[in-house]
DNA sequence: CGATGTCAAGGAATC
DNA sequence: GATTCCTTGACATCG
């Protein structure tokens, strides 16, 4: 069981996800790429072993107007290989996470052929890094439109029309507020598309009738034997709240603490006994250090779990 | 140098 | 129909 951790490091110093600067000054892929590498021996020192990438990798690569940067995941075929190979060998399992903006169910056409485009520029570089099929594009169904089912028969239609790479790289996560595991339970079954079940999602917007570890049996069974699923994994927020002569915590539903509870964690892993090998992808404000932080009070709390699990 | 404004982009809830 | 939230840093410019 791989945990991973997504975009931004904090845990140390100078190290860049992308090339952010803005388009007058030519941010390029390339930039981006040589912190991806930098952020990769930071990866193998401290033995995290999985990693989601920055949405923004190749800056302006869809724009639409921008088409001068339209090249530059072809031009860096070369750098988009070695960085590829770094990561198999280490043995770092990465990811893309496309932005809020991507909505390949949109009602409006332009914008889901603006999401098709960044969905293709995403799968295209890991298809450059040369990544087995775990390294995926996670997206979710979009909106509603006001009209559930056809939203997502319509998720299902442009599913279908996506290039065969891209169709290859694409997994599909349950919301929290529109799209339960239920529904994109039955996107997969009309699609076979490869599900990551978000935890905290699932306990806001809760499938009608089933268990989570049913869900999340159910969700592990959408990748193919000798693929390793993942899921998401997240502790809810608390904000103080102020009454007459106290300040209170109280829980804010969908939104991510600073760190994970490990108590809530184990319990995961408890319920989730008997079921096949899964990677976990930490979604958290402290990113990598909370992930540092769950790997040393797993060590302590349930070195049991650690063993059987074999969670790095 | 520190403070402040700005960045490509959509959807949904609220009023 | 307009406003605000979601959520977020960090670049870039201004004083």
């Amino acid at each position: 069981m791989k945990l991973g951790f997504a975009v931004k490091v904090l845990g140390r110093e100078g190290l860049k996800s992308n090339d952010s600067r803005r388009w007058q000054n030519s941010p390029h892929l390339s930039v981006s790429l040589a912190y991806l590498r930098d952020l990769l021996v930071y990866l193998r020192e401290t033995g995290i072993k999985m990693y989601r990438m920055s949405s923004d990798l190749a800056p302006y690569v869809t724009h639409p107007e921008l088409t001068q940067f339209h090249g530059q995941i072809e031009e860096c075929a070369e750098e988009l290989a070695a960085i590829g190979q770094m990561a198999r060998e280490q043995g770092v399992r990465l990811s893309f996470h496309p932005s809020a903006f991507v909505l390949l169910n949109a009602a409006d056409e332009t914008v889901a052929q603006k999401s098709i485009a960044d969905l293709t520029a995403q799968a295209r570089m890991l298809d450059l890094m040369g990544l087995g099929p775990e390294a995926v594009v996670v997206t979710h169904v979009g909106g509603r439109y006001g009209n559930k089912a056809e939203s997502l028969r319509r998720f299902v239609e442009r599913y279908r029309t996506l290039p065969e790479p891209v169709r290859r790289r694409l997994v599909l996560e349950n919301d929290e507020r529109s799209y339960t595991f239920g529904d994109v339970y039955a996107v997969h079954e009309q699609t076979g598309i490869r599900l990551v079940f978000d935890q905290l999602h699932e306990l806001c917007n809760p499938t009608p009738g089933l268990t989570l570890r049913a869900a999340l049996e159910r969700a592990l069974a959408t990748w193919p034997a000798g693929q390793t699923p993942k899921i998401h994994y997240s502790t809810t927020r608390t904000a103080m709240i102020e009454t007459a002569d106290k300040r209170l915590q109280m829980p804010l539903l969908s939104q991510h603490a600073d760190l994970i509870d490990p108590f809530a964690f184990i319990d995961l892993l408890r319920s989730a006994k008997g079921l096949r090998d899964f990677d976990v992808m930490l979604e958290c404000k402290a990113k990598d250090i909370a992930l540092l932080r769950l790997r040393e009070h797993l060590h302590r709390l349930a070195p049991d779990l650690v063993q059987a699990w074999r969670i790095e």
